[in-house]
DNA sequence: CATTGTAGTGCTCCTATGTTCACTATGTAA
DNA sequence: TTACATAGTGAACATAGGAGCACTACAATG
C-alpha cells in the first residue's frame, strides 16, 4: 500500500502527470519550480525524492528530465485491437493486408480467446435467432476444432457461412438460427472446414 | 503530405518511439548516438532536425531532452471508456461511484452518441427478437426523448425496463421483442421517464 | 568529371539541469 | 518549551546535454 501523500505532493504529481501528457517529456526541477512560484529546486528536489520513495514517480539520477511516472499500464495496453476481415474464402489468407477493411478495438478483458481474432461483417439473416443480426460485427477466434453448440464460421465449398455447429454422436451439422434455412449435414460434405469459432458480437445502432 | 524519410531517418524515429514507450521519457542526442554507435552528436541533431523538419518530431531548442513524437493522439485517445452501472431507478443517480460494478473500453468509432454512455447488463429476455440476450452489456446514451423504433432503457414507477418506443400519432408505447410479454401503453403512465438509448449491444461467448 | 545528397567525425563552447549544504519558517504534538 | 515534520531559500558546484563549425567519405546523378 503506498504511504499517504502530503498535499504538496500531490499537486506536484498531478502536475507532472498533466506536464507529461501536454508535452510528450516530463518536466524539469526548475520548470516545477517555476509553476509552483518557488525558488530553490532543492526544495522541488525533497518532494520529488519523496514522490521516489512513495512509489509514484521514478527518475535517473544525475541524468536531465527524467521523471517517469509509474501509474498501472496505458490503458491501451489493455486493448485488444481487431482487424475486419472482407472475405473468408479458400486458400486465401484471411489476413492479407488486400483483405483488410478496417480494424476496431476493444477491452481485452471482454474477450476470453484473443489470439489472432478477427473480425467479420455479418451478411445474411441465417443466425438471428441466436441475437446475430445483419450488419453486426462478430469476433471470430481461430479453430479448427469445435464443440458441439458453437457458433462457427466455416467454409463450405469455398463458400464461407456462419451457423450453429451441432455434433450428435458421429454426425456432425451446421444449424441455422432461423426457420428460413435447412440444417446442412456435413457428412455430406467432404470440402468443408472449420475457420474459427465467434467469441464475440458488437453491434452498434447509429 | 510528410516528406519521404530516408532509412537512417526511420530507424531513429522508430527507436525513439521505443525508447519513450519503454522509458516514459524521450532520448538525448547523445542516448541517440550511443545507441547507433555514432561519435558524434551533431550527425544525429541533424538527422533530428530534418525529421523535424518532416513532421515527424517536434523538440525544444537549447532544452535537453525535449523531442517529442507527433504522431496521431495515442490509442487509448481513441477508446471510449463506458462505466458499467448497477441498477437504474428513480432518485438513483446513475453514475454514483456505489453504483458502478465495472468499466470496459472499445473502440470510439465503434459508437456515434459517446456523451456519458453507460453500460448495462441485461436482464431477462424481453427483447430477444432484437439481437438482445440475457447476459449482453448494451451502451445507453441519456437521452429524455427518442424516437420511433428507437430501443430504450426507461422508468416506470421506479422499475427501469429496456423496449422498443412506439409512437403513433399522440400515443406512446414500449414495446418488447418477444412474444410472451405485453405491450406497455405509455399513455396510461404518469410516472414514467425515457432515461437513454440503446446504441451499441456486446456479447461474448466465453 | 563535377555536383549534390546523405552520413558521419572531432572538437569546442554554451546552457540546462541535478546535487548538496547550511540555513529559516511554521505548525503540531509531547 | 522542546522536538519533530513539513516546506522552503540561497548559493555553489558538477555534470548532462544542445549547438555548431570545418572537415571527410561515399553514392547517385547529370
Amino acid at each position: 500500500m503506498k504511504a499517504e501523500l502530503t498535499d504538496r505532493q500531490k499537486e506536484i504529481l498531478d502536475f507532472i502527470e498533466v506536464f507529461i501528457s501536454e508535452n510528450g517529456f516530463p518536466p524539469t526541477f526548475r520548470e516545477i519550480a517555476s509553476h509552483f512560484e518557488l525558488a530553490s529546486t532543492f526544495g522541488v528536489k525533497r518532494h520529488i525524492d519523496a514522490l521516489v520513495k512513495k512509489g509514484h514517480l521514478s527518475s535517473i539520477s544525475n541524468s536531465g528530465r527524467t521523471l517517469s511516472l509509474t501509474n498501472p499500464a496505458p490503458k491501451s495496453e489493455n486493448m485488444l485491437e481487431i482487424p475486419i476481415v472482407g472475405r473468408v474464402a479458400a486458400g486465401y489468407p484471411i489476413l492479407a493486408q488486400e483483405n483488410l477493411e478496417g480494424t476496431f478495438s476493444l477491452d481485452a478483458g471482454l474477450i476470453r480467446r484473443k489470439k489472432d481474432c478477427f473480425g467479420l461483417k455479418v451478411k445474411g439473416d441465417s443466425m438471428i435467432n441466436a441475437g446475430i443480426f445483419e450488419g453486426d460485427l462478430v469476433i471470430i477466434s481461430p479453430q479448427k476444432e469445435c464443440e458441439d453448440g458453437d457458433i462457427v464460421v466455416a467454409l463450405l465449398d469455398d463458400e464461407a457461412t456462419m451457423k450453429r455447429f451441432i455434433k450428435k454422436g458421429e454426425d456432425i451439422f451446421l444449424k441455422p438460427e432461423n426457420e428460413k434455412y435447412s440444417v446442412i449435414d456435413l457428412n455430406k460434405y467432404s470440402n468443408f472446414s472449420i475457420i474459427g469459432k465467434v467469441v464475440g458480437v458488437f453491434r452498434s445502432y447509429n
